[in-house]
DNA sequence: TTAATAAAGGATAAAAAGGTCTTTATATAC
DNA sequence: GTATATAAAGACCTTTTTATCCTTTATTAA
C-alpha cells in the first residue's frame, strides 16, 4: 500500500497531464490520457467524472470535447485532488489509527507523525497542480511507468 | 485512508501493548491485548499470529502462555513491524504510483515526496518497539480511541 | 492421564477497493 | 434534422482487505 489509494495516484497523474496538455484552450480525450499515464481506461474515466463533479477539472462532451482546466484551476493546490478523491485523513489521521488525532490523548508515534503529515501536507498545499507544466512539456518528468 | 493498512495500525499497536505489559517475562493473553487496544479479537489474532511468526514477537500456548518480548525484540524497529505487514512500498515507493520511483524517471512530487518518505522511514527505524514503555506504564500515552 | 488453557491454522464471509462494460446525454459538424 | 464524437451515468464484476468462527495443536497443572 502506498500513501495515497490507486484512485489518488491515478487522478493526479491524469490531472497533471491534463494541465499540461491544455494550456492553449485544447481539450484532451480519455482515451489519450488513460495512455499517457498508464492507467485502465475506464476507471480512469469514473476517477476523472468524479473530479469533474467536483469542480477540480473540467470538460464538455462531444465532437472536440474532452477534459481540460481552466486558468483558476491551474492554481489550486494538488490537495485538493487528494482531498476529493481519498478525503483529507492522511493529512489529520492519527498515524497508529487512533480514532482521533489529538494532544490530549496521543499515541506514542504522535509526536513525530504529526511532523511528517504536516509535512506531507506541507508540500501538498503549495505545490499547484499547473507548476510543473513546463517540465512535463520539456519531457523532464514522467508520468508513467 | 490512512498511511498505514488497519492490519498495520493494529499491529503496532498491540506490540507496544505486549511490549510495555510483559517487560517482568510474564505473557498476555490475545483476549486482553485486543479489548487494551480496542480491535476485533479474532482479527487481531491472526496478526500476531503473523508477526509470531516471522520472529517479530514471541509467544507460547497453553496455560500461563500467550504472547510476549523478547529482550533483543525490544530493540527492533517499529519499521520491522510495518516491513512485516505492509511490505516497505510506504518507505521506498513513488508517492504517484510509478512502478518504480528512480533519479532517471522522476515523477513531478518526486523531490519533495522523497523526503516525506525518508522522514517517516527515518522515524520508523529510529523508533524502538520497548521505547515507550515507561510512558505506557504512567499513562500518558494511549493506544486506544 | 486427564482436563483446562491458549495460540495456530483453516474455512468462510462481509466490505471496500479496483476495474469493466453498456447505455444515455450532450455537443458539434454536416 | 441526422450522424457522429465524446463524456456521464449506472450496472456489473474481481480482487484485496478486513473480519469471524470453528477445529487442531501445544502446554500446563491437577
Ligand atoms: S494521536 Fe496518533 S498521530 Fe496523533
Ligand atoms: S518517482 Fe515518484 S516519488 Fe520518486
Amino acid at each position: 500500500m502506498g500513501v495515497f489509494s490507486k484512485t489518488c495516484e491515478y487522478g493526479i497523474r491524469a490531472v497533471l497531464y491534463i494541465a499540461h496538455r491544455t494550456t492553449d484552450g485544447s481539450r484532451v480525450g480519455i482515451k489519450e490520457i488513460a495512455a499517457a499515464v498508464d492507467t485502465p481506461e475506464s476507471f480512469l474515466a469514473k476517477i476523472l467524472q468524479d473530479l469533474s463533479r467536483k469542480g477540480v477539472i473540467q470538460s464538455i462532451k462531444g465532437p472536440n470535447g474532452g477534459f481540460f482546466l481552466e486558468t483558476p484551476s491551474l492554481q489550486r493546490p494538488l490537495a485538493d485532488i487528494v482531498k476529493a478523491l481519498d478525503g483529507d485523513e492522511v493529512f489529520s489521521g492519527c498515524g497508529m489509527g487512533l480514532t482521533q488525532c489529538s494532544e490530549k490523548n496521543p499515541c506514542p508515534l504522535h509526536k513525530e507523525f504529526k511532523k511528517v503529515r504536516n509535512q506531507l501536507a506541507h508540500m501538498m498545499t503549495t505545490t499547484t497542480i499547473g507548476q510543473f507544466n513546463k517540465e512535463l512539456l520539456k519531457g523532464t518528468l514522467s508520468l508513467k511507468k
